[in-house]
RNA sequence: GCCGAGGUGGCGGAACUGGUAGACGCGCUAGCUUCAGGAGCUAGUGUCCGCAAGGGCGUAUGGGUUCAAAUCCCUUCCUCGGUACCA
């Protein structure tokens, strides 16, 4: 046994070839094996009589540390961005958080990608494929609080490990072209860019509520717990606090962010950022407060309203807690119920308000404002229902047309006046149900001169009317806030500015950037930003006048890294700018973005949004960054929750690599189901993946072998002629080059590996028999490899070198080859079969000629006992010929 | 509640613009093979009736359109993702 062992002059490339069980049971040696070009000697055929030992195990433990490190040492993954001979395809892969360990998630996101850039790289594009770490955030902070050593250092070691677990994927990923965000070399262009959005006006510094721990400082969401809304560190109870913060002006881009052209994104995506930017038309109106006992009046309140054709069922007003004129406007009488009610709200909660059903609640105010449009006092509320960022913090409820204003008004027993009804309706029948739909052909109903106008006109005409007296305008408001990128925290990009008792805010000159994190951090017990009571980096000068100063110590949100990380993948070290810009024209936009439907929003949106402001600062030409978004599901923990490690339900891939290898592990990721799709992860199924590259192994290594237990092993299958046998096979490797082609195209990996698997269930019938090892086998195992390359990089590198070197041929690589052609005279077939149907079931099939006329397959139909039998007799009304004869529905009766 | 996606065998999932439902794989059954195997090979496997040939029924639910519906339209139910009173 073992010829190949016997006959090897080399033992350390076949050292695992053993087939005894025990050295199976050693194979899980990952440790890079020494690489030798010419491994693949001619198998020798050996004796028939012990055909399960006569050719080496598929050991991919054994293959893929070697090819993994022969395609390195080529630099087979890196990309010569200078290169414009060939056609460019830059495709980004989210970029990982450095958690520490890779889970089976990463995987379902990045080998499916690296499988597209392996199959761009055969149809001669020059892909760009680069991998980085976000580097940045919480974790490791919270790590280093509980005394897990610099946030700096536990990260690293993370990135270090997730490298190797990267590497282990045989994944393309340009290694040189790697950015790590928490390196100042990267970071310092964050600050260098906030520089410019400050002097463009796009960063700004703003009141800002957060939540506040008396021990800990700031706190981020995930650090309050439970219902109480705890400090996770102390315990302590948490309450909201106002704090000076930078914000980006993201709502500048709000109507260019709902421009989506140009851009081929799905939909979903798409309606969820038009959602989240919530554009509505409407318009502000003025309403004047009335004088009382107790106050003059006079004060302007503004509401923003959709509906202003309502306005005359305004019945009430209601101001947001949190109403600048809410202390000045309050009644003496109210004064205490109303200060009780708006501390109350402003402890209320987001859990608080997530609970739906909540009941509606407000205070009045005691004061009354006036309608503009017909000089009625009503009273004014305060309610949480009204939000302070929203619109102008202050609305007309209109009970009648508001499903909240609605519920609102009969908890308080407020007056609900309808002025919109279909034009058949009674304008005064009690409006007993909530909310009147805004519905077409409606008209205004008590509303004085604009009575019987339909809605739509009525309401411009009360604003027009209303404009002219300077109370109204035309307003277009959205729900889409700036954005809010300070952050309390130390491990984050420090904000460079300074404040100069004498200058005010002032920001750091270009030169002395970047504003480094200082190297040692002391939590000193609490979670607070070490920052604050760091000396030597808050003392230091005002670039303008010189005198003392002290440092910002907030620091940027990390998804600032994260809107423009792929600009820096193109010139990661450039010292003298955050981009180049000639590399940018080339390279960008990406043409192919791939990550989690989690990011829909924030992540993608403000990616456009500071693309869109480098392109306005001229540092970039392109408006948007990706200009094709696929987004894969997403794998859960076994038990259908998502996996974390505080469940205790990840799957660890290393694991699985050890048992099975990449390639499987690859290949089972894809097969499982659609990419878009995910779902609970279950390794069943698995085997049945490496079962058929193990049939691929044996079909190059053993194309004349037979299995014990086939019945009729070497001969043909009844009925086959060998000539026939040969084109239908060549026939159907063609047809499933063809399918497959458009399944890698479409993301439709699942049904591209089930393509593969029949081409070498097809192969595998014709094992052993005179068309084994005929120029189509070999033309089908040719393809069959190729097309397999881009999803299992490893067994189809290490059976396609053996090939080659049986054939003679120098070594190539597989994955720099060209993606193969269909010949389309293979895919045609010169009979075909048609399903028949009786009344649209099926009784039937018969194989025409694929030329034939309607009138041959009917008569051919009608030829046949069993259709006849179907007819009973009875002669066809009609026969339909569906898809040019692709199916034939005889209908009788 | 609103927005989005979806509901197909025991399981993961196929099915192009309506045209053979269940590809491919798992699991299961039988046979072969092996010193052995949670290994390999061959065949079968939606469900009900039937020895078989064959037939009935089947894509969450109820209805509709059509020669023909998993696919299109309407009802109801359920699952998942997002969001949180946006005036």
């Amino acid at each position: 046994m073992q010829g190949v062992r016997g006959s090897s002059p080399r033992s350390s490339t076949n050292a695992t070839a053993d087939l005894s069980p025990l050295a199976g049971a050693a194979g899980g040696d990952l440790s890079p094996r020494e690489y030798v070009t010419d491994i693949a000697e001619p198998v020798p055929i050996a004796e028939p009589t012990d055909p399960r030992n006569r050719i080496e195990r598929y050991d991919a433990t054994a293959i893929e540390p070697r090819w993994q490190a022969r395609w390195a040492e080529l630099e087979m993954n890196e990309t010569d961005l200078e290169d414009s001979s060939r056609p460019k395809y830059y495709l980004l892969t989210m970029y990982p958080y450095p958690s520490g360990d890779l889970h089976i998630g990463h995987w379902y996101i990045k080998t499916p990608t690296d499988a597209l850039a392996r199959f761009r790289r055969m149809h001669g594009y020059n892909v760009f494929f680069p991998i980085g770490f976000d580097a940045f955030g919480l974790p490791a902070e919270n790590a280093a609080i509980k005394g897990g050593g610099h946030p700096f250092t536990w990260t690293m070691q993370n990135i270090e490990n997730m490298r190797r677990q990267l590497r282990s994927m045989g994944a393309t990923f340009a290694w040189k072209s790697e950015v790590v965000t928490a390196d100042p070399e990267f970071y310092r262009w964050n600050q260098w860019l906030f520089l410019r959005f400050l002097e463009a006006g796009l960063a700004y510094r703003a009141m800002s509520a957060v939540d506040w721990c008396p021990n800990d400082g700031t706190l981020a969401r995930e650090q309050v717990e439970g219902t109480d809304r705890h400090c996770w560190r102390c315990g302590a109870l948490v309450e909201k606090r106002d704090l000076e913060q930078w914000f980006l002006r993201t709502t500048a881009y709000a109507d260019e962010l709902l421009d989506f052209s140009g851009i081929d994104w799905p939909e979903p995506i798409k309606v969820q950022q038009t959602n989240w930017i919530g554009r509505s038309e409407g318009a502000e109106i003025e309403f004047e407060v009335a004088a009382d006992d107790y106050q003059p009046g006079g004060d302007r309140l503004r509401v923003f309203t959709t509906r202003p054709d309502t306005l005359f069922g305004a019945t009430f007003m209601v101001l947001a807690p949190e109403h600048p004129l809410v202390p000045k406007l309050t009644h003496p009488d109210r004064l205490a119920e109303v200060e009780a009610y708006v501390a109350q709200a402003r402890r209320r909660t987001e859990i608080d308000r997530l609970s739906r059903d909540r009941e509606k609640t407000g205070v009045a105010i005691g004061a009354a404002a006036i309608n503009p449009v017909n000089g009625e006092r009503i009273p004014i509320f305060v309610a949480d229902y009204v939000l302070a960022g929203y619109g102008t913090g202050a609305i007309m409820a209109v009970p009648a047309h508001d499903e909240r204003d609605f519920e609102f008004a009969r908890t308080f027993g407020l007056e609900i006046r309808r002025v919109v009804a279909a034009p058949d309706e009674d304008p005064d029948a009690p409006v007993d149900g909530a909310f009147i739909a805004h519905a077409a052909g409606e008209i205004l109903v008590n509303s004085d001169r604009f009575s019987g106008m339909p809605a739509d006109d009525g309401g411009k005409a009360i604003v027009a009317e209303l404009a002219e007296r300077g109370l109204a305008e035309p307003k277009v408001t959205y729900r889409l806030r700036d954005w809010l990128v300070s952050r309390q925290r130390y491990w984050g990009t420090p904000i460079p500015v300074v404040y100069c008792e004498r200058d005010g805010v002032v920001p750091v000159r270009d030169e002395d950037l970047p504003v480094r994190l200082p190297e040692t951090v002391d939590y000193a017990g609490s979670g607070d930003n070490p920052l604050n009571h760091d000396e030597a980096f808050l003392r230091t000068t005002c670039p303008r006048c010189g005198g003392p100063a002290r440092r910002e110590t907030d620091t940027m949100d990390t998804f600032v890294d994260s809107s423009w990380y792929w600009f820096r993948y193109l010139s990661p070290h450039q010292a003298d700018g955050p981009v180049d810009r000639a590399l940018a024209d080339r390279w960008t936009p990406v043409d192919q973005y791939t990550g989690g439907a989690e990011h829909a929003v924030m992540h993608l949106m403000y990616s456009r949004f500071w693309t869109k402001a480098m392109a306005d600062l001229g540092l970039v030409g392109e408006r948007e960054p990706f200009k094709r978004l696929f987004n894969q599901g997403q794998i859960l923990g076994a038990d259908g929750e998502r996996m974390s490690k505080s469940r205790g339900n990840v799957q660890d891939p290393d694991e699985l690599v050890r048992r099975y290898g990449a390639d499987t592990v690859r290949l089972f990721l894809m097969f499982m189901g659609p990419w878009d799709q995910g779902g609970p992860w279950s390794p069943t199924g698995i085997g049945g993946v490496h079962r058929f590259l193990n049939r691929i192994w044996t079909l190059l290594l053993d194309a004349h072998g037979h299995e014990p237990g086939d019945p009729d092993a070497g001969s043909l299958p009844a009925g086959e002629h060998e000539a026939d046998a040969r084109a239908a096979l060549r026939s159907a490797a063609h047809r499933t080059l063809r399918d497959v082609s458009a399944d890698y195209e479409a993301f439709h990996f699942n049904t591209m590996i089930a393509k593969l698997m029949e081409l070498a269930n097809a192969l595998f019938r014709y094992r052993g028999t005179v068309v084994a090892g005929s120029p189509e086998w070999d033309e089908t195992v040719r393809l069959l490899l190729l097309m397999l390359a881009p999803a299992a990089p490893h067994i189809t590198e290490e059976l396609w070198s053996r090939r080659l070197t049986e054939m003679g041929r120098p070594w190539s690589s597989i994955h720099a080859e060209s993606w193969p052609e269909v010949d389309p005279g293979a895919v045609v077939e010169s009979t075909r079969e048609v399903p028949v149907q009786v009344n649209g079931k099926l009784r039937d099939k018969v194989v025409v000629p694929a030329n034939a006329t309607q009138a041959e397959i009917e008569a051919a139909v009608l030829a046949r006992p069993k259709i006849q039998a179907a007819l009973a007799s009875r002669t066809p009304d009609r026969i339909v010929f569906a898809g040019g004869g692709k199916l034939v529905n005889l209908v009788v009766r």
